[in-house]
DNA sequence: CCGACCAATATGGTCCGACCAATATGGTCT
DNA sequence: AGACCATATTGGTCGGACCATATTGGTCGG
């Protein structure tokens, strides 16, 4: 829980809310640091706490004259979090961009995995492998298990790039996925789930770090048409909402 | 550029500097406010300010007591930058966890922009490509062209979750790459760039996701092997000169 | 009517001093 | 040695104040 209690936090984190819902069009002046602490109740060194904040989220240029919001395309990952939980039911793309970039991160990772390890963390993968095999317990378990293999090529690779952007992926996004969309995995067909098995377990076996590469990157896939079915689904209607923001900066 | 000039933005500089040099110890208690003031001779808001924004990082944990200093590997990508420019030379290692994990993205986005692109946009990237091809100029414009082509893949597929990693990745990163190492790449095997190149453009002609995937990442694993060859290479004539360097781990 | 110039105002940046609640510290007691 | 407690320390917040700069709005001259 990011939340300490304290004034600043929550003033930061309503106007990050606000500013995330475009509640100040981008490039115009926030309210003035007094007019914030007279709204909050709150005194100008909390607000310009909070407003320190956004800046190194990205979100707001604080200049003399008047702190300006900025585009949210130019901010930092740490807002993907608070962007994903701003409706009950998460956009359906950007979701699924999340979980493109996220399989492509776990899928680097457990080739440089492969590439590092020694011959008992192989045996060790390969021992999870199988035990990912069997078709044992429930779902829960399962991504359990999943989310331990992971884990564990993670710390083999040992890729502090990777690991720091996953701090700001996973940290309010996983959750909301596992208590939602976790039933959605299991749905999927089994034969693509042996597939994903297969690929990882020859891959292990062969050092075959494409094919296990492959093998991860499809178990994303998967997962992630699975996901994104169920949410537009759970949406209801067909809306592509395309934002058609073609700019090159 | 991020630099405001105001003296909580650069206390924070320091004090994050003097963090990710290890000059804390993990776990430890940092100075209190007040003698950080003292130190900086500022006032206590200036310095809070400053711990705010380092609190952001992820750097560190403030609470009634005492600000703590947390574990590197549970910050935020933004110390990313600051971190490959602690040494005027980067470390070899960082820098190839760094364009590992860059050159996945960079895949990702080329195989979402295959398959969301249009038919008048797979004309444009085939004919970038075209140009990519023919030797023309020298090492910087055919950087420029890799760059612009990038920058059109990411247009297309038009990834939220990318761009904002690639805002904290690029941030101080690539252009000191772009003046430190951009003479290395040239220097590798004509023969891998063909192959590079061949894939990309039979991936486009024949909208072959894999295949193109595939291009962009072996550019990324040649770029890779050749700059972080060159940055050992430098560090091994540096530490002739200067032994007293000596870093941790 | 319009543009340039200028003064009044608003805003951020910083400082000081103060108070409170939570924590950490060090000594005491069992 | 471990549990316990009083005190000092620390962060959290407040209010007021001053400065330099940016913005604003009006004035003046064309």
């Amino acid at each position: 829980m990011p939340h300490s209690n304290t004034k600043s936090h929550e003033i930061a984190d309503i106007l990050r809310t606000e500013i995330l819902r475009q509640q100040y069009r981008s490039g115009e002046r926030m309210p003035s640091e007094r007019d914030l602490a007279s709204r909050f109740d709150a005194s100008r060194g909390a607000v310009r706490e909070a407003l320190s904040q956004l800046e190194q989220l990205g979100l707001i240029n604080i200049q003399p004259g008047g702190a300006r919001v900025r585009d949210i395309e130019s901010a930092s990952i740490a807002i993907l979090g608070p962007l994903m939980v701003l409706q009950d039911t998460p956009d359906p793309n950007l979701v699924d961009q999340f979980l493109r970039t996220f399989g492509a991160l776990a899928a680097t990772i457990a080739r440089e995995a492969l590439e590092k390890a020694t011959p008992e963390q192989l045996n060790r993968m390969q021992k999870m492998v199988v035990s990912l095999n069997n078709y044992n317990g429930d779902s829960d378990s399962k991504h359990a298990q999943w989310t331990e293999f992971f884990q564990y090529l993670g710390s083999v690779a040992d890729n502090l790039v990777v690991r720091l952007i996953s701090n700001d992926l996973k940290a309010q996004f996983v959750e909301q996925m596992a208590t939602l969309d976790l039933k959605v995995a299991p749905a999927r067909k089994k034969k693509n789930v042996n597939q994903v098995l297969g690929m990882v377990r020859q891959g292990l076996s062969g050092k075959d770090a494409e094919l296990f590469f492959s093998g991860i990157q499809l178990y994303f896939d998967e997962l992630r048409f699975s996901v994104v079915e169920e949410l537009e689904a759970r949406l209801g209607n067909y809306q592509k909402k395309q934002v058609n923001k073609k700019d090159i900066k």
